[in-house]
DNA sequence: TCAAAAGTGTTTACTCTACACCCATGG
DNA sequence: CCATGGGTGTAGAGTAAACACTTTTGA
């Protein structure tokens, strides 16, 4: 980084006291997603300030001196979900936005994450003022600053995700049936997908998932009760599982 | 983002003045990579200065109050290769480093940033006091600051790029044969494909290459000429063309 | 006894791999 | 005429998609 600048050109110089050429404040931004009443979706604050004043924007804040911006969104998370376990929670980096006029007041470095959970609570508003609430995804469009593109984003890389990765777990609870790990998929990509070839495939990937012990079953649904399995310790899905809809023609997200 | 902050508690206060809390530099770092004499080469400056004065570093440089992360990157590359024409040139962004400590000096965020380019020239030194080399990908460890990490990052994501997108193209120029382009894959993953296997994967994918018209071939070589071809218009492969080694256990990107 | 959801089996088509083989050129 | 790299063909293994079918529960 840095110190490559080039020493003989006007740029910004060399030296050791921050605010005297630093006009920077980072913040991190996330993109928090759950599974709830079988729909996608994501959490979102409403602004009590200008600008923006009134609109959804996605939760976030800045870095503070001492913390990278992993720290920080794992403090944003637990300051505006409210819950104080996030054990169970995936976060992970998407991209930084950086546009200089991303902020009409300042310039400001975003650093985006992307975080996936089993059905959350109802955030607590995180002592802020203005709300905090679940939104179906999809219809939270017109959000404050970029945070649109970022959201776009964060589902991008998510749904791609979950093609070759163990990523979906994130989205239940320590025990789930194997119905349950299919509604995320289709959730999350809006496909229906074939349940006997679906089971096969995942029991077919060591390490996805690990039946509970004692043979346990769902009981209460409609049907037959349902096996109950854990997530294993698998993090890379081989081969992947691939979008139906999407073989021949996979749209390019921005970041990957 | 940003504007989130909760405003009943001592985090960074709301404000317009950018020096009265934004002790932050925001810089890029790239790794630049490129196939030379059949060996992955990554593009090193030398740096002059304390710290890690002597040592190998990324090059990179600070990104200005005007311009975005992506424009900085463009820009510094420009500044470091010498290369006044980068249009075949790939470039995206890796991940952001942002530990407290990563700069001795002062709290320094940078992006990070992964770039591919035919076999280019050999660096000018960019106005920099230090030199700037090109290195093979392996033979130069101990970088300054995490500059190791994010090398190590930068080679995960070009060799998992490389399975499901049409990347390799960008380490060759405007008109290349299969031999060429299936040695990109072998130099990068470090693995040797079949001949005819590799061939058949690629042209069975609409768009990844196309014949340059009037069947040009390529003389000069030993053996029988090879047909010329062109990048299409494609940006992802579908199916993916998976690494050998690596059927049944990818190892995980720390970034991804 | 019916609907709903879990779970199993099977057929068919396709894709991947490995390897054998021919072609064109320079030395 | 032989080494070298380009290019084609093909048999068998493995994988995936589609769908018919059985099982077990709640209502």
């Amino acid at each position: 980084m840095n110190a490559t600048v080039p020493e003989g050109e006007a740029t910004v110089p060399e030296g050791y006291d921050p605010h005297a050429f630093a006009p920077f404040a980072v913040t991190v931004d996330l993109a928090v997603f759950t599974v709830r009443d079988g729909a996608l979706q994501v959490l979102l604050v409403e602004r009590g300030q200008e600008p923006y004043a009134g609109r959804w924007a996605l939760p976030g804040g800045f870095v503070l001196p001492v913390e990278s911006a992993e720290s920080a969104a794992w403090r944003e998370l637990a300051e505006e979900t409210g819950i104080s376990d996030l054990s169970g929670l995936h976060l992970e980096q998407l991209r930084t936005y950086s546009e200089p006029d991303r902020d009409p007041r300042m310039r400001v470095v975003s650093v985006a994450f992307a975080a996936l959970g089993p059905d959350l609570p109802e955030p607590r508003g995180g002592g802020d003022a203005a709300r905090a609430e679940w939104r179906p995804y999809g219809s939270c469009g017109a959000l404050a600053f970029d945070h649109d593109m970022i959201l776009a984003d964060a589902h991008d890389r998510i749904g791609a995700k979950l093609e070759y990765s163990c990523l979906a777990t994130s989205f239940l609870s320590a025990e789930f049936t194997l119905g349950e790990l299919q509604q995320v998929y289709e959730t999350v990509w809006g496909t229906a997908l074939d349940r006997p070839n679906f089971r096969r495939k995942v029991l077919a990937t060591p390490g996805f998932v690990e039946p509970v012990p004692g043979g346990a079953r769902l009981t209460g649904g409609r049907g037959k009760p349902a096996a109950l399995y854990r997530a294993g310790d698998a993090t890379a899905l081989h081969p992947p599982l691939l979008r139906p809809a999407l073989r021949g023609a996979r749209p390019e997200g921005r970041t990957s």
